[in-house]
DNA sequence: ATGACAACTCATAGTTGA
């Protein structure tokens, strides 16, 4: 079965690419980040009328996450776990931001536990939005050692606005500032891989060299440059079944496209 | 150091993102 995440930047602005992406590509279950939407607001009907099934966790604006399952695949609708993690924005009183949400993704040959995340980005640095970021990642790592408590196949994925190493950007120098890529971000990120849980693109792609993100800005998809920060953590049971992994780059050139480009893995049974 | 680019909002300029 395959799994994917697809940061879309705005499902209003892109409704058009995610439903062609997802007729193309037909995954079992997708993670969808930054909505922008409202449930309310979310069109849900134009995504079921292609087969799915839809669960969100919006919030007016900015973030927001939602979840798909293939009804037509005989995929229940996606069973909802947990939404947040309990951690407020950075700003006084504006409560907690639509970042989390982990559902039972319950098919016709197995159940899997699905948590579709988009980390907090972390810039400025230093500053409260950095500050945040980190308490966001502790509070991740918490919530990723229950699952693992509970022994399930897991699959943890999402925007994790994380580089991981030097070799998952085209230029280090270029990033070196930004909270993508500071070791206090790496480390924390580190910490889950030590944890026990399963990079599934670095794992097939060890030399890196492989993007998930190009700005808009300075021409980068022309020019290539771009790098990692979607990623697909997998449990033990899970990572057995890792067959194939994979980023549909085609469709970040696509006209009016998310500047991230989808990200998949193919599970066996 | 700044801006470039895009999406969104009680819009027409400001905020957020990466």
């Amino acid at each position: 079965m395959k799994i994917a995440t697809f940061n879309i930047n705005g499902i209003k602005a892109r409704l058009p690419r995610l439903t062609e992406w997802l007729a193309e590509t037909r995954p079992a279950v997708a993670c969808l980040q930054e909505i922008k939407s409202l449930d309310e607001t979310f069109p849900g009907k134009e995504i079921e009328a292609l087969g799915y099934h839809v669960l969100t966790h919006g919030q007016k604006a900015f973030n927001g996450v939602a979840v798909l399952t293939d009804g037509k695949a005989g995929f229940e609708p996606p069973r909802e776990v947990r939404r947040g993690l309990g951690i407020d924005g950075p700003k006084d009183g504006e409560g907690e931001q639509a970042r989390y949400l982990e559902v039972e993704a319950i098919g016709p040959s197995s159940t899997m536990r699905v948590a579709c995340l988009y980390l907090p980005n972390g810039n400025p640095r230093p500053g409260p939005k950095f500050d945040y970021k980190l308490a966001w990642m502790e509070a991740l790592r918490a919530r990723m050692a229950a699952i693992w408590a509970e022994e399930v196949p897991a699959v943890v994925l999402g925007d994790f606005n994380v580089i991981p190493e030097d070799d998952d950007v085209w230029s280090v120098k270029a990033m070196a500032n930004d909270a993508l890529m500071q070791p206090e971000s790496r480390a924390a990120y580190a910490r889950l891989l030590g944890d026990g849980w399963t990079d599934a693109l670095r794992t097939l792609n060890p030399r890196g060299g492989v993007w998930t993100y190009w700005d808009y800005q300075g021409g980068a998809w022309q020019r290539d440059h771009g790098f990692r920060i979607d990623h697909v953590l997998l449990s033990p049971e899970c990572a057995d079944r890792l067959e194939a992994v994979g980023v549909d780059r085609e469709h970040r050139g696509r006209e009016k496209a998310s500047d991230h480009a989808p990200v998949w893995v193919e599970l066996g049974t």
